[in-house]
DNA sequence: CTAGGGATATTG
DNA sequence: CAATATCCCTAG
């Protein structure tokens, strides 16, 4: 096999979150990128293959580098029962599926309308006809919290990850971050409610 | 209900 | 073996 379309398309925080915004960015090609997020979100990467068009807004967002083609770490979306093989008492974990990219910006979407914290308000709002949990919610908030270098706890380093891979948009992740900055600095400003149709 | 830690699954 | 990502459980 040739490594000609060798091209691997990685977030914008894998490559440096110290460095912000990173000076080194490559701008993959719109081909390479929709059939990136189509095999890595699958039916959402038609959405973000819309990114494509626009060459000069999106995509100078994901940095390029070699062999992209591998998967995605953590639970896969399988449903096998290791400890439970015919049991269906015993099944503990119902479905690992992996956040799409509508999924994330939903989320930070909830957060920053109703705040880090009301995680109920944003499932009866947004997922309230989905399978995320609140508590799922928060996980998913503070692996997105760590992801951008952001700590969310005493645990938590200061670094971010060094392989990520969820590639996300840099207005997502700047919005996660003024979030979590809002958050972290003033935890007074509680009440916010009444509004949220901004377009 | 929310915050934190543990357990499991996959990849390098 | 280490790291990441999701799901499950427990404490307040």
């Amino acid at each position: 096999m040739e490594a000609a379309d060798e091209v691997q398309i990685w977030a914008p925080i894998l490559a440096d979150p110290l460095d912000w915004p990173p000076s080194s960015v490559t701008i993959p090609l719109p081909s390479q990128v929709e059939e990136y997020f189509s095999y890595v979100y699958g039916l959402d990467g038609m959405e973000i293959s819309k990114l494509a068009q626009q060459p000069e807004d999106d995509l100078g967002d994901l940095i390029v580098k070699q062999n992209w083609w591998r998967r995605l770490r953590g639970p896969r979306k399988r449903r096998i029962f290791p400890w439970g093989s015919g049991c269906m008492n015993s099944h503990r974990r119902k479905n690992n599926e992996h956040w799409t990219h509508e999924e994330v910006k939903k989320l930070v979407k909830g957060v920053k309308t109703y705040g880090a914290g009301r995680w109920t308000m944003v499932k009866n709002r947004y997922f309230s006809s989905s399978v995320r949990d609140p508590a799922h919610l928060k996980d998913k908030w503070r692996n997105l919290l760590r992801a951008c270098g952001v700590p969310c706890t005493s645990k938590t380093k200061e670094k971010a990850q060094k392989t990520m891979f969820r590639p996300l948009d840099t207005e997502l992740i700047q919005q996660i971050q003024g979030l979590a900055i809002d958050s972290a600095s003033t935890s007074k400003m509680k009440k916010r409610r009444g509004k949220g149709t901004t377009s």
